[in-house]
DNA sequence: AGTGGTCAAATGTACGGACAAATGCTAAGT
DNA sequence: ACTTAGCATTTGTCCGTACATTTGACCACT
């Protein structure tokens, strides 16, 4: 199984390549939980890349909570993605803020609204705020099943960020940050149950009244303004967010992301 | 090898020498946020390593949410850390509960169980595996709506924990600490959608199938063994689990949760 | 004045090599 | 039988080099 399939023809970097390749043995249970991973000159071998693109590739695969590395044993899979679900993990400050990465957003209408009673109690802004407001579904693949619907509330004068969605993987906030001179200060992040209304149930393939985790995130700049809210819509089964805290040990006291 | 800066006796790794100067600089204002730092071949320069110790070391710092690098442009602070008063706002892991602290645990149940493969699937742990399970509903006051239902699992050797649990409003894994000498090392935390189920939905005083919360509290020791898991279903409407993260600017730094 | 091309600078990807440190096993020694 | 020393294996750290890709700025040309 020497896979040859690390062509030159995509402009894919080959780490990532080969991190995919590992990820879908892993998904496909040729690589089970438990199991030692081959050594990483021998992937060097079988893959025919250097160490240094091998060991890229297992630290991605590590970013994700798939493997865990140890010195002088090797490289255990500790965990297997299922297909269809996604678990966004959260192990660095730095995730805590972001959408899942490596997805895409579909951008499927946008426009500028005006703020319900209803839609401004989610969004935390008061009653009758404008907003420009894309409406997108987010998907792993293109074409593949959708992880989530999302509503992105921008200022109305952010509203042209919309023709730079869904061309990068980039998130939302760091296109705004980038193109408008805006510092994220604090970002909230609310989680709780809600379900998947009619009109949004056949764009994510499921049926109406599916349970889903509604996520909100509202990004507020240096002057206390906030300027971007996301509400997301997860369909139950296809999306976990994890969360996992350690304990400093060398600083004694306190907790932290990672 | 010349390294003047970093020095060769301690054990420690360079990179992670040079990402704590860095993390230093930043924090002193030596390196302000907005600001963009030399060039990676100039910081190869100046602290003596090669090109590849640097890129770990802003590795780390980007993990860790205080820069952002951008090919072609270059790598530019995006936040005064960081740990220091991230782990001092987060002393413990009751934020992460969320609950009122004023909020009850009322047993209805306990006993030994044995993990079936959907069970272990969600505790994280093999088949077979044994648990002391206690089942309970929390509400904020005696005879108010519940909350949440929770299924929290112990280790067997714990089961007397259970004579404490309602008792008080201590959370479990801190009777588990006092008791019986463990140390939570880490603590994850996944959040998902679910459904409540007939058996549990009287209980609940809502219907069968309502939407509801999922959330699998994992407890971690020294050991790397897990010791407590809790597995809790929200109903909707009744429970919100918020993150509020803060990214250092002059008032109010570091990163929190709350 | 605008347009487009060129170039320098910066990070990203990828190759190569070497040694260090941790682990588990084996064999020698008591 | 037990301990210890050594060895092979594996990941971690670190060095060097080269080229690719992206970006922004400068400059010549229309």
């Amino acid at each position: 199984m020497k896979n040859d399939r690390l062509g030159q023809m995509t402009p894919r970097p080959r780490y990532l390549q080969l991190a995919e390749d590992l990820i879908g043995e892993i998904r496909d249970g040729r690589l089970s939980v438990g199991q030692t991973l081959p050594g990483e000159f021998e992937l060097c071998e079988s893959y025919g890349v250097s160490r240094h693109t091998v060991r890229e590739a297992l630290r991605r695969l590590e970013e994700l909570g798939l493997i865990t590395r140890q010195r002088g044993v090797g490289t255990v899979v500790t965990a297997s993605d299922s297909r269809e679900s996604y678990v966004q993990k959260v192990r660095s400050p730095a995730q805590l803020m972001q959408y899942p990465p490596e997805s895409r957003l579909m951008v499927i209408s946008s426009g500028e609204v005006v703020a319900d009673r209803v839609t401004a109690r989610l969004l935390g802004c008061t009653s009758r705020t404008r907003w420009y407001r894309i409406r997108a579904i987010r998907q792993l693949r293109p074409g593949g099943a959708a992880i989530a619907w999302s509503d992105i509330y921008v200022l109305p004068e952010y509203a042209d960020i919309v023709a730079a969605v869904g061309r990068q993987s980039t998130p939302i906030y760091e296109l705004l940050e980038q193109r408008f001179d805006e510092r994220v200060a604090t970002v909230q992040v609310d989680l709780f149950a809600g379900l998947i209304t009619a009109d949004r149930a056949e764009l994510l393939g499921v049926a109406a009244g599916t349970p889903s985790l509604s996520v909100v995130r509202r990004y507020t700049g240096r002057n206390k303004r906030v300027f971007e809210v996301s509400v997301s819509e997860h369909p139950a089964g296809r999306y976990t967010y994890s969360l996992e805290l350690h304990r400093g040990w060398s600083s004694g006291e306190g907790w932290a992301a990672g």
